[in-house]
RNA sequence: GCCGAAGUGGCGGAAUGGCAGACGCGCCAGGUUCAGGACCUGGUGAGGGCUAACCUCGUGUGGGUUCAACUCCCACCUUCGGCACCA
């Protein structure tokens, strides 16, 4: 009775039999071991597209996979519904957000249950229901009184189109544009709310205990940006130029620092090379720094201000262009370099970022490319603190400087040189040095030849200018004026230079030697020179502190998070100020602060809180005085980063009044099925959500709230599904795939197989349909192999040698498949597992036509089959097992109706048996010097000596051998033989 | 610029030291059919070869290690992702 496969009605039959049957009713088993399978939630945005297809039932199929491996299994499903669209529906179409999103999810709802997943939709949780933001607003209560939650005046990144504040990460690309809708965002100075997450750095940085993705931790490494150095503090020269420098001794408080310099002036500055210090010849403060405002003297006041306000002009994307010529003006004040006392004038440049580090730096310019620049551009000294770990040394000699005979001379004593032509200036004997040894001896030779008057330099190994009566080191500052008055009076070129490092930069041919960043032997460092590069950094450091002017510090470019938005449709951070108490947070029993329904969402996208009066105006908890609510919302990341907390006990306490020592779930629930031990999601989410959510649970642990620390155990990054064009799908750019039609036309199980057998899960990549019509027929294939043997289950109908090895054929490949199925499917290989089903079928169906047919070797096959199928391709796989289970009357069942119990989905997967799946036979592949010249079938336990025996009886290689030496003998574990003839 | 991933037939991809191209799409031939579609069978990297046996070449490029390299090492090219004046 073999009828066709017709998914469409099978498909919506077992969805709607498997739900009302209880298949997928969550309870906790504490007799059973527990696996939380979570899948990232979706944003209802209107329409499930392919990408969540692609997301989510890969997923569901190794969650499903992993219930017939025996362990209970939570794979829950809700809705990230707060956020920005809502609010541009409500102006678009005037539909209030709640109805636009409440519309959307009903509708995506039927989409995810037309996935056929196993959905534990007894756990959904939605983030704009009140019952589930009184706890994103409990968890904010919570942070702020631990003091991981604060408000501050920063400059923040602000998207003039969604008309709200980001989060730092938030801000993609060069251009710095929004996340969200593309737009470049611009900085504004306002008083916004942070969570502490930098109090976290360290520990994000450990990824004990948790299995994720290198891509992943790299990325959230990068992002930390964690760097060690040591803050060392220059004082403000208050000596000469009583230029009335406009210095207070006030506590002046330096960025992202937490030691202002009490009654003191002084500049703190962050550096990774400490034991650079004594090449620092100037600093540079950040534009925006602010001890600007009072170092700057009077006479520069006019110029700072003019590019302090051009700065503050310029977008970020013009500030941080790479290529960017250096800018900055001094401020005619000095800073004393603390380890020599030198006197070094301040700077400030835009190159320097008021948001990372003090603000402010200590340039090294002959070991930092940046202030390298900075300091050939303004004429600064440029004094090499670090030899060059290379040894290399480069000279330029004028030949008119030295007598005829100087070539012969260098070549005698064998240095390399060569004529090097520079235009305008002659011609030069361009001599490469190598150590010191050789320097020192090149130095003795140049110093005979050179005539009175005359001079060379050595730069790179050995820093100097030699003169004709005697070189000059550059080897501070003092050195480089003093080599530059004499070149100045020797050699009117010279005067267009103010430093010796720029008249050297003129030669090209000496650039590749004057500057460089590495560690090396200190030198020009006073009792420090001679310190090896590889404990110079940590020998300064602690010398530093001594001298009680500097210590080690570490630095990250990890911010606080900013969770204000200027939005309606989000939680409303619990917060009301009041002109008498000032800050004050909303009492817990208080929760939810509830969004007001009748807000009027205006057209200038604007925040509809700040013009509610009832929302607004409200009394002060603490003294009962006219107060107002905060209007800002949080960031959506809020809602997300605990809802896998939500899924265990959904809108917990609802109607309750909530309590600081309340949990946040059910108490039993969340022991069994915390944390999450599977996650699935996209990688775009490395540094938001996945960070996010890591901090919080940090948090939470630290508030005794949760037992554990990492809130997912394993992590596995699917690829992106592109559109057909090659391009991120957006509806602006019309390329967006709809599931729903391919699951009309071949059905989900159709969809779902296809998806998984496109490549492997981790890389993605454009939607293309061809070849999605190879797997429907696979589908019908498998359909009518099993379907068509309903009723044929007698056993082997023929007997004898010949059919037992068919029989023993038959269970290797039925084993060998199913070992195969297994290992891909616990590593999400799903392209290889469906083509080995692929495989196994098309061997079935030949099969068939032979005495195998009917055998219980053949019935096991088919079991196999559907079990390995039923992860997959739930649907097809039950139907027809269901049909299987019927014909065999395995069930007793008299009411005929569905039970959860039978359903293969609950059937335990099978095992394989190691001697059945291994092979008997192999081919034997015989290669002459790494060349196949034969393949011969042998059994699989073939020892070395029979192989050999067995090959040098083949004529083909018989051929190959005639003639030749056979020097060596090559015997791979019973697959390869190799032949190695001269 | 720095960090990471990838590069294999006409296409998606498989093989992580041992038969390159599994599985699927597409294409070609044949069967079935009044015909088309669907389905079934066989073939399908390039070149050569009495179109047979078989041979040569072939996994981004150039070197290397090895009996043997898509796979390991070195250098480079291209694409994608992340970071980027981060001190």
């Amino acid at each position: 009775m073999a009828d066709k496969y017709i998914s469409q009605e099978i498909e919506p039959k077992w969805q709607k039999l498997w739900a009302e049957s209880g298949l997928y009713a969550t309870r906790e088993d504490p007799e059973r071991p527990k696996f939380y399978f979570l899948t990232m939630l979706p944003y209802p945005s209107g329409d499930l597209h392919i990408g969540h297809w692609y997301a989510m039932t890969p997923s569901d199929a190794a969650a499903r996979y992993r219930r017939m491996k025996g362990y209970n299994v939570f794979f829950p499903i809700g809705f990230d519904a707060f956020g920005l669209p809502a609010e541009g529906a409500a102006i678009k179409h005037g539909i209030h957000p709640y109805t636009w999103t409440m519309a959307n999810i009903e509708r995506m709802r039927a989409q995810l249950r037309s996935m056929g997943a196993m959905w534990a939709w007894d756990h959904e949780a939605v983030s704009c229901d009140p019952r589930y933001y009184a706890w994103t607003q409990w968890f904010f209560l919570k942070l702020y009184e631990h003091g991981l939650a604060y408000r501050k005046f920063a400059p923040v990144d602000f998207c003039p189109h969604c008309n709200t504040t980001l989060a730092r990460e938030q801000v993609w690309g060069e251009d710095r544009h929004c996340e969200r809708c593309g737009t470049p965002v611009i900085k504004k100075e306002l008083e916004q709310w942070f969570f502490k997450i930098t109090d976290y750095a360290d520990e994000l940085l450990r990824f004990d205990g948790i299995d994720w993705p290198e891509r992943i931790r790299t990325m959230q490494t990068n992002w930390i940006g964690r760097s060690e150095g040591a803050e060392v503090t220059f004082p403000i020269d208050m000596g000469d130029s009583g230029s009335g420098i406009g210095v207070q001794s006030a506590d002046t408080a330096i960025p992202n620092t937490q030691y202002p310099i009490p009654g003191t002036d002084a500049i703190t500055v962050f550096t990774t090379r400490p034991d650079t210090l004594w090449g620092a010849t100037f600093m540079v403060l950040a534009p925006e720094h602010p001890l600007v405002e009072k170092l700057t003297t009077e006479e520069h006041r006019a110029a700072v201000d003019a590019y302090r306000l051009q700065a503050d002009r310029q977008t970020e994307i013009e500030r941080t262009a790479a290529d960017k010529e250096k800018t900055g003006v001094f401020i005619g004040a000095y800073a004393i370099n603390p380890v020599n006392g030198r006197r070094i004038p301040i700077w400030i440049a835009d190159y320097v970022m008021v948001t990372y580090g003090t603000g402010a730096i200590m340039a090294v310019p002959a070991h930092d490319e940046r202030d390298f620049a900075f300091a050939l551009k303004f004429g600064l000294p440029i004094i090499p603190v670090i030899e060059r770990p290379d040894d290399l040394a480069k000279s330029a000699v004028w030949d008119g400087s030295v007598p005829g005979d100087f070539g012969a001379a260098l070549s005698a004593a064998g240095f390399a040189w060569e004529w090097l032509a520079i235009p305008d200036r002659g011609r030069f004997y361009a001599v490469t040095l190598h150590g010191d040894e050789q320097v020192r001896a090149y130095v003795a030779l140049l110093q005979a030849h050179l005539k009175a008057g005359h001079w060379a330099d050595v730069v790179g190994r050995g820093w100097q200018v030699v003169f004709h009566d005697g070189p000059l080191a550059l080897d501070s500052a003092a050195a480089d004026a003093a080599i530059m008055a004499r070149c100045h009076a020797g050699y009117d070129y010279t005067r267009q230079f103010a430093t010796s490092m720029s008249m050297w930069w003129a030669v090209e041919w000496y650039r590749n030697v004057l500057y460089h960043a590495d560690y090396g032997t200190m030198i020009h460092s006073e009792a420090f020179s001679g310190t090896a590069g590889a404990v110079a950094k940590a020998q300064v450091t602690r010398w530093l502190a001594e001298q009680g002017v500097g210590k080690f510090a570490v630095n990250y470019r990890l911010r606080d998070w900013l969770i204000s938005r200027q939005r309606y449709w989000g939680a409303p951070i619990p917060i009301i100020y009041c002109p008498a108490c000032g800050t004050v947070p909303a009492p817990y029993e208080d929760l939810p602060v509830l969004l007001p329904e009748d807000a009027e969402i205006p057209a200038t996208g604007e925040n509809a809180l700040k013009f509610h009066a009832g929302f607004l105006n409200v009394r002060c908890p603490q003294c009962g005085g006219a107060a107002q609510r905060e209007t800002d919302t949080m960031d959506t990341f809020m809602c997300s980063s605990w809802y896998h907390y939500a899924y265990v006990t959904p809108y917990w306490k609802a109607g309750q009044k909530l309590r600081p020592d309340d949990t946040p779930w059910e108490p039993e629930a969340g022991n069994y099925w915390l944390p999450v031990d599977q996650y699935t999601g996209g990688p775009e989410h490395a540094t938001m959500h996945l960070l996010y959510t890591r901090f919080f649970t940090k948090a939470l642990r630290d508030m005794g709230v949760a037992p554990f620390a990492e809130p997912m155990l394993r992590l596995f990054n699917q690829g992106i599904i592109l559109g057909p064009d090659g391009n991120r799908m957006s509806k602006s750019k019309g390329n967006v795939v709809a599931p729903d039609e391919w699951v009309e036309r071949y059905g989900a199980d159709t969809v779902r197989a296809y998806l998984m057998f496109i490549g492997p899960w981790d890389a993605g990549g454009p939607w293309n349909s061809q070849g999605i019509e190879g797997v429907r027929r696979f589908l019908e294939r498998v359909w009518n192999v099993v379907a068509e043997d309903e009723g044929q289950a007698s056993g082997g109908r023929s007997q004898g040698p010949k059919i037992a090895a068919q029989v023993r054929e038959l269970q290797h490949v039925t084993h060998k498949t199913l070992r195969k199925v297994t290992e891909d499917i616990e590593a999400f290989k799903f392209n290889t597992l469906l083509a080995a089903l692929m495989e196994f079928n098309n061997y079935l169906v030949k099969a068939r036509e032979t005495a195998v047919y009917g055998t219980s070797a053949w019935e096991e096959a088919l079991d196999m089959l559907l079990l390995m199928l039923a992860p997959e391709t739930p649907h097809i796989a039950e139907e027809l097992w269901q049909r299987r289970v019927q014909t065999r009357r395995v069930s007793e069942n008299p009411s005929g109706l569905f039970q959860a119990a039978d359903s293969i989905h609950v059937q335990p997967w099978p095992v394989w048996d190691p001697e059945l799946a291994k092979a008997e036979t192999v081919i034997l592949v015989v290669q002459i010097n790494g060349k196949v010249r034969d393949k011969i079938e042998a059994a699989a336990d073939i020892g070395e000596a029979e192989a050999r025996e067995l090959a040098l009886a083949s004529p083909l290689i018989q051929r190959w051998l005639e003639g030749k030496t056979v020097r060596k003998v090559i015997f791979a574990g019973g697959k390869l033989l190799n032949f190695v003839v001269s």
